[in-house]
DNA sequence: TCCGCTATCGAACAATGTATTTGCTATATT
DNA sequence: AATATAGCAAATACATTGTTCGATAGCGGA
């Protein structure tokens, strides 16, 4: 890729970061990236649609190093028992912890929704072939059961930046677990 | 109150609501407003200071009958088990119930934040007076717990909702004990 | 019924922000 | 070095918000 190209899109994701130190995702123009990443406008534009796109982008750049399997040995999973996905949980609780600043700027307000909206989408997943196939046939719709799993962990995450991550990840990890397997094997 | 002061409100929420059913909350306009309800632009923004203040307003509107005690003789309670609880849920959701069109416009959008943020409020106080007391000194932090049965109820009656409200108020109450009595008295 | 009060109207206005276009410059890639 | 392309600044059209103000209509009390 261009090296220009790179260069601009970094200079507009650092200046979105350092914006979102100061200020309120709403509250943040594209004027204020602009002038912050030292970016003409018509520049912005040809790489993000809406302020909104840019998001995005920076929400997929954190889950593919949250969620990239290749690169983490621990993470083999063979689909048989949930102790694959506590790993991938643990794992999870890490990345976020080393991107705990940035994680509470855009948790701290609307742009929130976005961040939670796309992290559902990779939990949904992982969620359904890791814990649902174990713990099939019980007194709840699908759907309802997996949709608990993924916003009680959601929810949990949030809570647990929220509050500056005083908790270690294994720790939130077991609070998790604690959460939910006894409704599981209930 | 002005009979006068009285019809544009009603002719606001009126056009709001109906507003709902064809767009979504960000893309309606103040402007959009003041046209379904025929209602001069000053006039509005001596009743709402914001658009979103009109989203309050109307929340409260709705909590206001879901949690209003005194016209309830079930309701009464004594805070001493979880059965009042119950019954609080329950009637909660059959409030939602009669509500659903109106919610599912609020819930699907943007709009949903506003509600949820406020519901929030209401279900903070329940959970804590009801619940917390009775399963109190477990083995997560008093604030996670209480978190994590808010946000249940609440992710659970989005679910609802979203899905048309297929399950009885009674049946989705039980679910709800279902997902988070194991939990408390694990 | 009349009168004073005030809520509403509507038009104009400033302020802010978005998104597009254009012609020129700077820089990569080959 | 030549060509392609990314970047820039400035102008512009557009949408939306929120405020102001004089005129008008409707309300409620006497």
């Amino acid at each position: 890729m261009d090296r220009r190209q790179l260069k601009t899109q970094q200079a507009i994701r650092q200046a979105f970061s350092a914006l979102m130190k100061r200020k309120t995702y709403s509250k943040i123009t594209v004027q204020d990236i602009l002038d912050e990443a030292n970016v003409g406008r018509s520049t912005f534009y040809e790489h993000y649609k809406t302020k909104e796109e840019l998001l995005h982008a920076i929400c997929a750049d954190i889950f593919s190093h949250v969620f990239c399997p290749s690169l983490e040995p621990e993470m083999r999973h063979d689909f048989s028992n949930t102790n694959d996905f506590k790993h991938i949980v643990i794992h999870m609780f890490y990345h976020f912890y080393e991107d705990k600043e940035e994680l509470k700027g855009i948790l701290g307000s609307e742009s929130k929704e976005i961040f939670v909206h796309d992290l559902r989408g990779f939990l949904g997943e992982l969620v359904y072939d890791y814990v649902f196939k174990v713990y099939k046939n019980k007194s709840f719709p699908e759907d309802l059961l997996v949709n608990h799993l993924i916003t009680s962990l959601i929810e949990l995450t949030l809570w647990w930046i929220k509050g500056d991550c005083k908790e270690s990840p294994e720790q939130i990890s077991e609070y998790y677990f604690g959460l939910i397997l006894p409704t599981l094997s209930a």
